[in-house]
Formats: C-alpha cells, sequence, structure tokens
RNA sequence: GCCGUUGUAGCUCAGUGGUAGAGCACUUCCUUGGUAAGGAAGAGGUCGUGAGUUCAAUUCUCAUCAACGGCUCCA
C-alpha cells in the first residue's frame, strides 16, 4: 500500500501502483471523467501512469493551468496524427501547449497546405478522438530511439535525441501515431470533444532565420463545444476593440501606400489626444525639475560612431543620405543629441541632476513583416528625457522616474502590466554589450536595489538590456494578446564616456556622469494604440477629440444650441453642434457611436429654462442641468483628468 | 526579411472570361421630429499597380505594392 496525501492535508491509502485516475475513481466516477493529468510530488503526470511510491496528489482538470497544457499538448498529438495520416511522410519537429492552444511544427517536404486542409484535418481529428485512444507512455533506451527515427529518416527528432540522455527519453503513442516526447498526457483522445485549427504560419526551424522554414499549424481544442464558441464569441469582442479598427471608426489616424510603410498620419481627432498627452507630460515633467529641449531629426555619421549605436543598430536605421561628402542619418534615437546638449556648455556638480525632456521624432526602419497598426511604426515620437547624474545621486533620480510611471499608470488605471529588469548576458560582452563587465554588475544592483526599496514587482531577464546598461521595460498586452514594452527606463554608463560628458567636481576634479534614458508614456504611436484597446475607444473626457456634442431636437433650437457651444468653447470644452436635419434618435445613435462622452439634448423645455438635458455615453439619460452647471462640473471631470 | 492569406465605391462586403452590385456614409428634396437608424431621389469604382495569355481580363498566369495571420527582430 502507498499513502497519498491531498492539498487539503488528508492522507489515505491506496494500493501500490494505483494511478491518479484510480484515485479520482475512488472518489467520484465525475471527478475521474474530468481528470486530465496530476501533480505527482510536485511533477505533472499522466492521470493513468501508476504511482509506486508514497506520495503528494493533486488531480488536475481543465480548470487548473497543469491541466490545460496538458490537454493542449494531447491536441497537439492528435492534430499530429490527423496530419500524418492525411500527408504521409510528414517530419514533426515540437509542438507544444501555448497561451491559447497548441502548435505543431512540421516539414511537409514539397507539400503546400490550404485552409481547406485544415478543415479536413479538424474532421479528421474528431474522428480519432471518437476512437476513445489511450495516450500511453513507453520508456525508451536511447540506441532504440535513434533506431526508430533512423528508420523513419527524420532527422528533426534526432536532432531532439540528441540532446537527451539515455533513461530520459519516453515514446507516447496514441492510435496510430507514436511520438518522441517528455509528456504528461491527458488519459484519452475522446476527452478532445471541440476542435479549431486557427492558422498556418511559418516557423524557422528553432527560432532561427537562417534554418530552414518549417510549418506551423495553430489550433485550439476545448472538452466542450459550448467553450470553444465561447472562446471564438470572446476573439470577436477582442476584434471590436482591436485600436487599428478603432482608429479608423474613430478617424484617429490613417496610413498611405504612398508616404511609406508604418508611417502614421494623425488626423485632427488623434492630433487632440497627441496634444493632451504631450501637455500632461510637460506639466508632470515640468514639476519634476525637467528643462524641455528641441533638436534636429537627424545627424551625421561621425555622432553614432562616437555614440556606439552604428555598429549595433545601423541595420535598423533608415540608409544614410549623402550630401556634400558626408552620410547623414536620419535618427533613431534621441540619446546623442541629448548628449552632446549637455556638453554644449561646462558643468559643475551644482549643475547635476541635468533633466532634459523633449517629445522627440525618431525613424526605425523595422522589418516591413513586423509592422503591426500604431504598435510597431517607423516614424516615432517619443516621450523622451535623459537625466545626467552623479552616482550619489542615481538613486534618488530612478526612484522619482519610476514614481512617475506608477503616477501615469494610476491616471491611466493601468493596473496590468509587468516590470521587466533587462540584464545583459555576460558571454555578449565586447558584441552585443559594452565590454565592461564590472559596471554592469554594479549598475544592475543599483537598479535593482532601487526596485526592490520601492516595493514595485518585477521580474528579471537576462540578455534583453540595452548595449549601454540594464533597462527596465514596462510590459503591457493588446487585446490580440501581443506583448509590447510600453515605456522605457534604462541606465547608461557607458555613452557618458564615449561623448568625453564631464561635470567639475566639488574637489575641482572631472567625473563622468551616469546617464538615464526613460520614456514612461513610451511613443505617441504605441501608448494611443493601448490607450484606445484599454479604453475600448471611450476615452476619458479629458483626452476626448470632441468632448461635448450639442444636439438639438430641431432646427428650431439651432440658435440656442449655438449659444451653448460658444459658452463650451468659452470654457475651453471641445464641443460641435449636430445641425443635420435629422430625428433626435438618429443623432443621438450617431453620437454614442463615435463615443463622444457627453450628449447635450436642447429642445423647447430646455430653450425655456435655459438648460440642457444632459446624456452620458453609454449611460444614457443623466438629467437635466443649467448650462453653468453642466459646463463647471465638467471643466473640473477635464482638469482632474477623470477616468469616469 | 521569411512562410501563408487577402486586395471590388469613403466603410463593410456580394459578384462575373463579354468593361460591375448591396447596405451604411455622402449630396439634394420632403419631413421639424423628445433620448440608439423618418422618407424619396441622386452622385460615386479604368475591380491595388504593371506585364502576359486571350477576339475579349476585374475574373486566368507572373511580377510588384500594401494589408492581415505567424516566424525572426524590436535601441
Amino acid at each position: 500500500m502507498i499513502s497519498i496525501t491531498f492539498p487539503d492535508g488528508a492522507v489515505r491509502e491506496y494500493e501500490k501502483g494505483s494511478s491518479s485516475l484510480d484515485i479520482a475513481k475512488s472518489i467520484s466516477e465525475g471527478l475521474a471523467r474530468k481528470v486530465l493529468a496530476a501533480e505527482v510530488d510536485g511533477q505533472v503526470w499522466d492521470a493513468n501512469r501508476p504511482i509506486t511510491n508514497d506520495a503528494s496528489l493533486k488531480l488536475l482538470t481543465w480548470n487548473e493551468n497543469g491541466g490545460k497544457s496538458t490537454f493542449w499538448h494531447s491536441s497537439a498529438h492528435l492534430m499530429a496524427e490527423a496530419v500524418e495520416s492525411l500527408f504521409p511522410g510528414v517530419k514533426f519537429w515540437v509542438g507544444p501547449p501555448v497561451e491559447n492552444g497548441f502548435y505543431y511544427d512540421m516539414d511537409l517536404g514539397d507539400r503546400k497546405i490550404s485552409e481547406e486542409d485544415l478543415l479536413a484535418l479538424e474532421k479528421k481529428m474528431k474522428e480519432l478522438s471518437k476512437e476513445n485512444n489511450s495516450y500511453t507512455r513507453k520508456e525508451v533506451p536511447k540506441a532504440e530511439a535513434v533506431q526508430y527515427f533512423i528508420d523513419k529518416n527524420d532527422e528533426y527528432k534526432l536532432d531532439l535525441l540528441e540532446g537527451l540522455n539515455d533513461g530520459e527519453i519516453t515514446f507516447y503513442t496514441q492510435g496510430n501515431f507514436t511520438d518522441l516526447c517528455r509528456g504528461p498526457h491527458i488519459p484519452h483522445t475522446g476527452l478532445i470533444k471541440a476542435i479549431k485549427l486557427t492558422n498556418i504560419a511559418g516557423a524557422y526551424w528553432k527560432g532561427d532565420d537562417k534554418n530552414k522554414m518549417l510549418t506551423r499549424i495553430y489550433g485550439i481544442t476545448f472538452p466542450a463545444q459550448k467553450e470553444l464558441d465561447e472562446y471564438l464569441q470572446m476573439l470577436e469582442e477582442a476584434k471590436k476593440r482591436d485600436h487599428r479598427k478603432l482608429g479608423k471608426e474613430l478617424s484617429i489616424y490613417t496610413m498611405d501606400e504612398d508616404v511609406g510603410q508604418g508611417l502614421i498620419m494623425w488626423l485632427p481627432n488623434g492630433t487632440v489626444i497627441i496634444e493632451e498627452l504631450e501637455k500632461l507630460a510637460k506639466e508632470t515633467e515640468t514639476e519634476a525639475g525637467y528643462k524641455r529641449v528641441v533638436t534636429p531629426h537627424i545627424a551625421k555619421e561621425s555622432m553614432y560612431l562616437t555614440s556606439g549605436h552604428l555598429p549595433y543598430y545601423a541595420d535598423s536605421m533608415y540608409p544614410p543620405m549623402e550630401m556634400e561628402g558626408e552620410k547623414y542619418y536620419l535618427r533613431a534615437m534621441n540619446c546623442p543629441h541629448h548628449h552632446k546638449i549637455f556638453a554644449a556648455e561646462p558643468k559643475s556638480y551644482r549643475d547635476l541632476p541635468y533633466r532634459i525632456a523633449e517629445y522627440g521624432t525618431v525613424y526605425r526602419y523595422e522589418q516591413s513583416g513586423e509592422l503591426f497598426g500604431l504598435m510597431r511604426v517607423r516614424c516615432l515620437h517619443m516621450n523622451d528625457a535623459h537625466i545626467y547624474c552623479t552616482k550619489d545621486q542615481f538613486n534618488a533620480e530612478f526612484r522619482a522616474v519610476n514614481e512617475m510611471y506608477l503616477k501615469y499608470f494610476k491616471i491611466f488605471g493601468i493596473d496590468k502590466y509587468v516590470m521587466r529588469l533587462s540584464l545583459h548576458t555576460p558571454e555578449k560582452l565586447g558584441i552585443k554589450y559594452v565590454n565592461e563587465p564590472e559596471l554592469w554588475i554594479e549598475t544592475e544592483e543599483m537598479v535593482r536595489n532601487v526596485l526592490k526599496e520601492s516595493g514595485i514587482p518585477y521580474v528579471e531577464v537576462e540578455d534583453e538590456a540595452a548595449f549601454y546598461g540594464p533597462k527596465i521595460d514596462v510590459q503591457i498586452w493588446s487585446v490580440i494578446g501581443r506583448e509590447f514594452t510600453l515605456a522605457t527606463n534604462q541606465v547608461d554608463f557607458s555613452q557618458g564616456r564615449s561623448f568625453k560628458l564631464q561635470y567639475n567636481t566639488q574637489d575641482n576634479k572631472t567625473e563622468t556622469p551616469i546617464i538615464i534614458h526613460r520614456a514612461p508614456l513610451g511613443t505617441h504611436e504605441r501608448f494611443i494604440g493601448f490607450l484606445l484597446e484599454h479604453y475600448a475607444g471611450k476615452l476619458p473626457v479629458w483626452l476626448s477629440p470632441v468632448q461635448v456634442k450639442i444636439l438639438p431636437i430641431s432646427d428650431k433650437f439651432l440658435e440656442y444650441a449655438e449659444t451653448i457651444l460658444r459658452n463650451l468653447k468659452k470654457a475651453d470644452i471641445r464641443a460641435e453642434v449636430d445641425d443635420r436635419q435629422e430625428k433626435i434618435g438618429k443623432k443621438i445613435r450617431d453620437t454614442e457611436l463615435m463615443k463622444i462622452p457627453y450628449m447635450l439634448i436642447v429642445g423647447e423645455k430646455e430653450m425655456n429654462e435655459q438648460k440642457v438635458s444632459v446624456r452620458r455615453q453609454g449611460k444614457g439619460d443623466i438629467g437635466t442641468k443649467a448650462v453653468a452647471e453642466f459646463i463647471a462640473e465638467t471643466v473640473l471631470e477635464i482638469n482632474e483628468r477623470r477616468e469616469e
């Protein structure tokens, strides 16, 4: 007998060799039907794998992460089985579960796969699912495994085997399909009831663009059709929040083939948002002791050689223009220009910290396949600033920058984000990172300390730093589920030296300042893209391009509407009158769809009482107010930058 | 940049080897209406661009540009 400890602490005795599934059955048949896998002593196991020793046990169903990922992993095998039966001779690479579903990478040889093939594959998968084949695990000696794949002429699995040792190699078989796989898997294919293959994509073998491109098929499965339907419904809802769709519907921005890929033109509505964001940034930065500067969008090659950018980043800069024997680059970053401003006049320790800010326009030649609405563009406007300070001042300065981030997040109600402390990799010193091993370790520790002291939650990642120092990236997710760096905050111990930036210390020696690069609001492009999705287009009043729409019941009341419009404009409220000859219902509908926060409905009753009927977007009629009262309240809402 | 899909009116989308349609938007007229679509008429497209096949191409083929889904990349 073995004793099994359950998550609630209960301990029960079972026969040696019982599987998690057997144990689940002893509790209830209903539970046993839902069990997908089990955590045995903290490791995820097949539910039908015999347990031979005393162990702790947690049964995993669909709602536990381990359960879901096992389910999708097994679904990938089911898909592979279907692919193999429809396309014999296919060779498989890997097929892991991902956040929403799974994929499998494969080499189809000369064959191409089409959308229709996906439907055929889905159908086949459903047939195979109905066979209720169990996933069976088998430990295989390495030599035997190698021979198996030599016989199959499968160089991909042989490559995988190279990294594995004898004794840790397992095969899984369901139906007619056997795969080299660590597992675990769900008990049988019949659990996979709802299947949707979502798309076909190319993917480089081992994620390296020098390697061959394999075919990747993505799919998602669920234990019940209802859940698949809900998932598809959710995708539809997410599409409505897509900033590209909202950007068009709300006339925020446009692009044009003649202008170029990834080059945004902001329409009047989008420009209002930009100006409000800049106003916020300028207020905040002025209060925090920043001074503003303005610098050109281009510079000579020599500056980017000095800064050290060219060897690292020439590929993502627009190619240089030649003028009178000089090469000029469109800038991809603002820092070198700012360093030149620091260097323009001699600095003393009394001038530090020296903080300069600019909404800097930069151009980056992003690969064409990477461009994505407002989120990834080739001309961007950064909420940039550089702080030059002494080592002693660094902690306080870096901390203040982080506090500014948090202040902004509060204004915009951003609570889902991750601060990512990006570190260097020692092996890449001198290749991807400046070769200053001690300085790297020292500055990384300085940054880590600030994060710890501020109590900001963060994760550490290796090999993500800038070439000149560690950084903190703020990661957010678009409604489509793509991850983006919204803002960045970097330490630079390198460029100060390369630009020979100096200040005189108290005892009249020269020192090089530490530089902090920071952009809490990221770029206009990405930040507005994010805000559109974040608010589903329903921007807070202070950001709304049109804040108030006045809707006369009929054109008898146009004159009264115009009077109100003048008063609103005097109070700096962005307002318009709907003077079309339409019924009030139509005017309301159109204004609602344009997501304008306030509608003022004026007819005979309102005119006689010198009032307005107020309607809030998405909320409906909120009653009648005197014009002055509405203006006072709205001005307050705008000035406080309230979200609702 | 790579793999795949797509490209018809301002928007959303039908359609065809014999030079094109709907709804919404737009213009004009009627209507002057009380909290999410009043009615009628009209205008608008060399079917992304270039070449090829054909008596004839928006439709078939190729190239190219762009968008979309991924991969790679992301200062």
